[in-house]
This record gives structure tokens, C-alpha cells and sequence, in this order.
RNA sequence: GCGCCUAUAGCUCAAUCGGAUAGAGCAACGGCCUUCUAAGCCGUAGGUUGCAGGUUCGAGUCCUGCUGGGCGCGCCA
């Protein structure tokens, strides 16, 4: 196991954080002392206890937050829902934050918020900054996402790609509110899989290709074999995962060839990642739970427990008992372990490690070592919960390129490379496209729009708008009328047009919106989120001008930009995607 | 055949632990730059949320069945 202390992300943060839902909480606040209210007025039941739900609107016209308390209290109250509506509203406690109440629909309360009250967001998000939208929900609980975790047999491809995004925000998601993540990459350096990449290697040293009669059965093919060879046997040196192998450069030592194999793939995968943003803790080896007796440990435990059974010459885990719609083999009657022997004595490990939710993103068509996995680790019966670990599992990306589906890469042979994918849309659009849909639903990764330099694409759309008020700030430094931080929170309540109100709505959801995708593990949430904050921002921005010559309106205005560029730029930083200052 | 995922505008996708009139971007059409970046904005058009039932005040969302698509079903990983 190789530690990487260095990854780049912000530590979990221990700065008190603000309250930045103020607005949400006092209306919900408000609302339970109107439930107390009519209680103690008999015109509740005193056992209902309703989980008070209020939500921002979606349409302005039903103001600015909206609850379906009355709704949801009809029922036990007796009561119709518009009645109960009227009563509850009556019930309501005087607030300054709230201009008026209004009974819609079925039943549902909207209310619609005083200006000062939307606009202290403002205030409370230029006072937080970076720490905006940071939260300690999950209370510094040890979580381990692991991602990516392709064997070194080849350059990453686009599906380790989306793997690489979707994990990688997962983690920066998680960090920023509140686990102790570690990001962990697992691979499998011996096996199989792993001898045939040194045959491949081998036959290109001996100057073989792959249309030749000798070569290898089910050999990698792909061009990147050829440079492993020639690096091989040139004799160079590789550093990968802290290890540093130096090539033998002897085409007939197949240890050798093996070592250096597994070590330059390594390394290129990891200058992709690099490349990628993307950073690990840890690199775990399949080779270390061998070396380490794990493997042998964890089978010991099992055959002790009583779930499995020697047939046909192979020894079987009964995962049938733990809702496997069949046995699995655990020793091959070669003598070998399947691969899942390992990938249970692993997650044991990891459960041993102290990770009290684990995380596995991987693709979908690994979807069946999800109940296998589980059930060899309750066949333990070591106290793990049922249904650890966690997966969050993305289907098939489908590149296209004038509308036509792209499968082949020259270096890899057989698939659209993560290397290609980046430097031809480059790395802010690659992982925003990557991580903007929900895992699992296919991906169809259309290379012309990615790259597009224009309005047709999402990342410059959010990109631009973080521009736009770095321009508008350094238009009132030339102009020497810099922002006056003190005029703008006195006079924040200039911020009445309904642009504004409805931009500053959006930031207010900002920390939710991050908790709701953590709680979720879905990192597309957020790149949903900004969209419409740009959005929302660009309509302001074209219908309210900022250097206007009334000072105090001025100031406001430039604060609600200082304010968006904030929550843009903590959003982005999610998402591992940069936040121009021009463009 | 069995299991997992999925089906929303012409295309790519959203949609708050079930909420009000299902939203964006692209494509189409019509407007807006002597004004802070037009990589932008405003407007128009575009939908039986695959089909059929069910649950309830309310369903794109939950349940059942069906149809289409993807993936998986090995003593490969």
C-alpha cells in the first residue's frame, strides 16, 4: 500500500460556518410555532408531529418558498388542506422576514420574502467565501471512495474517464462536507491478465506484431505495447507508485519484463490522471493481500464459517445464502483463487481500516461482483452490514465525433483513450462532461460540442459568467470606484429588481444543493446547479447594469456579483473544473 | 431465459426524501451590441414523461405487468 499524503483538495474544515439557509430555517421556524399554536388550541391532534417541510419555489408567482404542511396535516387534523391552511397562516408568529403569506392550490402556504431578508445571503456569502456551501453533515465519519482502479494493462479509456470524474468529484464533494475522504486507486499486478501484457511485451521486444502467426494468443495488440518494449529495451528507468524499476532491457527475463510492464503503464495511467486533475491517497496492490497472508486469511475464515463446500474439484463459497442466485468458485481446480477471493479479502481490509462507508464507483458492467462481493464479506460474519459497501456504478460512455460513434484510438488499439479525450477538448470540458450526468444513465460524449469554443457549450457557459464579474470588478478599480464593502451591506435591500431577487434565491440553495448531492453521491447535481446560477446570473446581468452612478445601488450590485463569482467558483471547484478570471 | 440499469421536446440531458402550469442547452424562427465581455440576453415554437393499470389530496418520481434499448449472466477480471 503506497501513501500519497500531497492530493491537492482543501482539508475538512473546522471554521464555524455561518447560517446561510436563514431565510428557509425561519420560515420553517415560523411554522412550527403555528403547529404549537393550534395545538394548544385543540385545533390539531396534540400527537401529530409533521416533518416540516419548506422548499424554494419554482415559479416566482407562488413567491419565494412554498410548504405543503396544511397538505400533509389535513388527513389526522380532520381538516380540508385550504382550511387548515387559513388557520395555520393565522397562527403564524409576526416576522420581519416575511412580507406576506398567500394560500395556493390544494393547499400549499407560499411566502414571499421581505428583500433584506433574501438579500443578507449576500453578506453572509462574501463574509464566508471559500467556506460557502461547506457543511460538517458527515461529522468527520471515514469514508473511502474508490475509483478508477484499471489494471496496468493499457492506457485509461473514456470510461475511466467518467469513473476518474464522477469519483474524484464524489471525494471533493464528500471533503467539503464533512468526511474524512480517502481516495483510493486498487489494481491488479500479477494474475492473468497481467502475464499476458508481459507475453505482448515479450513479442514486440522480439519484434513481433500482431498480425504475426507467433503472436500471442489474446495479446494486447494496441500500439502502446511496442513502447513499453522499446523503453524495455533501452533500458530506462520508471517511477511509478513510488516504486522505481529499471528496465533489465533482457528479452527473455520474463520477471523483468513483467516488473516493467505493470510500472510504465502505471506511470502513464497516472500522467493521464495528472493530467485529468485527478489525485489519489492511496494505491493499493492485489500482489499485497498475497504477500500479506490475506488472501489465505480470508479464505481460512470462510471455510471456518461454514459457507463453503469442495465440488468438481474446486472449493465453493455458498453465496446463494446471502442472495447470490448462484454459488461462486473460490479456488479453481488449478490450485488458483477467482478473482473474487481477493476483491472480499480487500474489502475486508478496508473494513478493517475503519471506513465505516466505502464507496465503490465503477462501471456497470461490473454490476455482478456487487452482490458477490457483499455476500463473501457477510459470509465473514464479522459484524459489516448488510448492503456494505456502497456503489455508485456508471454505465457505457458512447464518444462521437460529426455525429458518428468513435471506437477506435491508434495507441490503444480498441478504444477512445482518456489521453485523446483531453487533449483535444481539454481537461475543464472533458471532466465537466464526464461528471454532468447522472452515472447511471449512458453518456453520449460528443467530442465537436466538448470542444466547441462558442455558446453551444455548458462549461464555458459557467466559466463566462465567472468572467464576466471578475470584468465588472476590474472595470470599477480602473474606474477608481472599487468596491466599498461597507456601502453594500448597508444598502443590500437596493437588491429589489426580480433578476436579482431570483439570482439571490439560487445562491441561498447553494448549501443545500451541496448537501442534497453528497447525501445522493451524485456529482452531476452540482453541475446542474450551476448552469442555472449562470443562468440566472447572465439575466441579470444584461437587465441590471452595476456601475451606475448612484453609489449605494453601485455597491450592492457589486457585491451580489462578488457574491456569485463566490458560490461559482466554490461550485466549480467541486466539479475540479478552473474559474477563469477572462476568457 | 434470469439479473442490474434505462426510456422525458427533433438531439443531449435536468427536474428538491411524491408537490402547483415538467425545465435547460443545442438545433429552428424573430428581435437586442455608440452602454460593465454578444462565449451573453429577450421572445416564439416544440411534450399523452415508452404503453397499460395501481397506490393518494397530488405521480416523470412509488408498486405491478408489458414493450424497446444498454450491460451482465466463466473454475476471466
Amino acid at each position: 500500500m503506497n501513501h500519497r499524503a500531497d492530493r491537492g483538495r482543501a482539508p475538512v474544515h473546522s471554521r464555524p460556518l455561518r447560517p446561510n439557509q436563514a431565510m428557509k430555517e425561519t420560515i420553517t421556524e415560523l411554522l412550527h410555532a403555528a403547529v404549537a399554536e393550534l395545538k394548544s388550541s385543540g385545533e390539531l391532534p396534540a400527537d401529530v408531529d409533521p416533518a416540516i417541510k419548506v422548499e424554494p419555489t419554482r415559479d416566482k408567482a407562488h413567491g419565494d418558498y412554498a410548504s405543503n404542511l396544511a397538505l400533509m396535516l389535513a388527513k389526522p387534523a380532520g381538516a380540508k388542506p385550504r382550511d387548515l391552511a387559513e388557520r395555520l397562516i393565522a397562527a403564524l408568529p409576526e416576522s420581519a422576514a416575511v412580507s406576506r403569506t398567500e394560500i395556493a392550490g390544494p393547499g400549499f402556504i407560499n411566502f414571499f420574502a421581505a428583500t433584506d431578508a433574501i438579500a443578507s445571503i449576500v453578506g453572509d456569502i462574501i463574509d464566508s467565501g471559500d467556506v460557502f456551501g461547506r457543511s460538517m453533515i458527515g461529522g468527520g465519519e471515514k469514508v473511502q471512495v474508490e475509483f478508477v482502479s484499471a489494471n496496468p494493462t493499457g492506457p485509461l479509456h473514456v470510461g475511466h474517464g467518467r469513473g476518474a470524474a464522477i469519483g474524484d468529484c464524489l471525494c471533493r464533494l464528500l471533503e467539503a462536507t464533512g468526511f474524512d475522504v480517502t481516495a483510493e486507486f486498487y489494481y491488479n499486478d500479477a494474475g492473468a491478465q497481467i502475464n499476458n501484457l508481459m507475453r505482448s511485451v515479450k513479442a514486440r521486444a522480439h519484434g513481433l506484431t500482431p498480425d504475426d502467426a507467433e503472436w500471442p494468443e489474446d495479446g494486447y495488440r494496441g500500439d502502446y505495447i511496442k513502447d513499453v518494449a522499446d523503453a524495455y529495451l533501452a533500458g530506462e528507468k520508471v517511477t511509478a507508485d513510488d516504486r522505481e524499476v529499471i528496465a533489465e532491457a533482457d528479452p527473455e527475463n520474463d520477471e523483468a519484463i513483467r516488473d516493467f510492464a505493470v510500472a510504465y503503464l502505471r506511470r502513464e495511467q497516472d500522467l493521464d490522471l495528472k493530467a485529468f486533475g485527478v489525485e489519489f491517497d492511496v494505491y493499493f496492490l492485489e500482489s499485497s493481500l498475497y504477500a500479506e497472508g490475506r488472501v489465505e486469511e480470508t479464505v481460512a475464515e470462510l471455510i471456518k464459517k461454514g459457507h463453503t463446500y469442495e465440488a468438481d474439484g474446486a472449493l465453493w463459497l455458498r453465496t446463494t445464502d446471502f442472495g447470490d442466485d448462484k454459488d461462486r468458485v473460490m479456488r479453481k481446480t488449478d490450485g488458483d483463487y477467482t478473482y473474487f477471493v481477493p476483491d472480499v479479502a480487500y474489502h475486508y481490509n478496508k473494513w478493517q481500516r475503519g471506513f465505516t462507508t466505502v464507496i465503490d464507483e465503477q462501471g456497470a458492467d461490473h454490476h455482478s461482483t456487487v452482490t458477490r462481493v457483499r455476500a463473501g464479506l457477510q459470509a465473514l460474519e464479522t459484524g459489516i452490514p448488510q448492503g456494505w459497501p456502497d456503489y455508485v456504478l456508471h454505465q457505457m460512455v458512447l464518444v462521437t465525433r460529426s455525429g458518428v460513434e468513435i471506437k477506435l484510438s491508434k495507441r490503444a488499439g480498441s478504444y477512445v483513450t482518456l489521453r485523446d479525450l483531453i487533449d483535444e477538448v481539454g481537461r475543464d470540458a472533458t471532466r465537466y462532461f464526464l461528471a454532468a450526468r447522472r452515472a447511471d444513465s449512458q453518456l453520449t460524449f460528443d467530442i465537436d460540442l466538448a470542444r466547441a469554443q462558442t455558446n453551444e457549450n455548458p462549461v464555458y457557459y459557467i466559466q463566462y459568467a465567472h468572467a464576466r464579474v471578475c470584468s465588472v470588478l476590474r472595470k470599477a478599480e480602473s474606474e477608481e470606484r472599487p468596491f466599498d464593502h461597507t456601502v453594500a451591506m448597508a444598502n443590500l435591500s437596493r437588491l429589489d429588481a426580480e433578476q436579482e431577487k431570483a439570482l439571490m434565491n439560487r445562491l441561498a440553495r447553494y448549501p443545500e444543493t451541496v448537501a442534497r448531492a453528497a447525501r445522493a453521491r451524485e456529482v452531476h447535481q452540482i453541475a446542474q446547479y450551476l448552469i442555472d446560477l449562470a443562468s440566472d446570473f447572465h439575466t441579470c446581468y444584461n437587465a441590471q447594469k452595476v456601475m451606475v452612478d448612484d453609489a449605494e445601488l453601485r455597491n450592492a450590485r457589486l457585491a451580489l456579483g462578488l457574491a456569485t463569482r463566490q458560490v461559482i467558483s466554490n461550485g466549480l471547484s467541486l466539479l475540479g473544473v478552473s474559474a477563469p478570471e477572462e476568457m
